[in-house]
DNA sequence: AATACATTTCAACAATCGCTGAAATATCCC
DNA sequence: GGGATATTTCAGCGATTGTTGAAATGTATT
């Protein structure tokens, strides 16, 4: 990853609304959820909803389908793992573990199914 | 760290000129370096370095001290560590090895969430 | 004190951002 | 087809952002 990719992403996700959507449709896992769900939880409004999940997915943060009437967003954990590789490689002396901490603040062994 | 502090590193970073500062000062390690080298290295004009610098500080990326005429800036590799954090611990579904990969797992296929 | 050096401050300015509200589009159900 | 639901598009707007260039501040040297 470039650094213009790396300053695409972060815009994307340094804006309150933005990060809050990103975080609710991870929460929600790959099956993602529909537009209005999103904007209903988050107390959005519609266009302005729209006008943030086209950030989002230009930047290939997350996708999305047609369900019927519905459009259905999902997270690209992908993106961010991408971004997170390029903050750990690029903004730690060459020493990741600066900025990879051991998981103590980490959810300790969630052991999640696997 | 709260969403709305991660909102603000975020931003400070979501830029390229500051994100080619931060790195550079990365780079240069604990010792810092001075206001004109930066501008130099990155070919910057003063004054907008300083308003770049100025948004760096106020997030906690950077610190500084005086040293004679110089103002000598360091990264704040702390401030890194926990942005870094707040996003395994929040965007990763609760598996933080979806979004940061373990040297040691790295290899290691990763099997779709469900 | 006078001068040079390093950096910051400030007032502009164009460009972009995020929001609102009305209209348009797409799909489903009768 | 007609009506209801889900979402997007668009114009308009105030607010914020990033840049420039001139002036001001702080520090060292002589």
């Amino acid at each position: 990853m470039k650094s213009a990719d790396a300053v695409v992403i972060l815009a994307a996700l340094a804006q309150d609304n933005r990060l809050d959507v990103f975080r609710l449709l991870v929460e929600a896992g790959p099956d993602g959820m529909p537009a209005g769900h999103i904007a209903g939880s988050l107390k959005m409004a519609p266009s302005a909803l729209t006008f943030h999940l086209d950030r989002l997915r230009d930047t290939g943060l997350i996708t999305v389908r047609r369900d019927g009437r519905s459009m259905i967003y999902a997270a690209r954990i992908e993106a961010m793992n991408n971004l997170v590789s390029y903050l750990t490689d690029h903004c730690c002396q060459g020493r990741p573990e600066l900025c990879r901490p051991t998981p103590h603040s980490a959810s300790r062994k969630l052991q999640k199914a696997r």
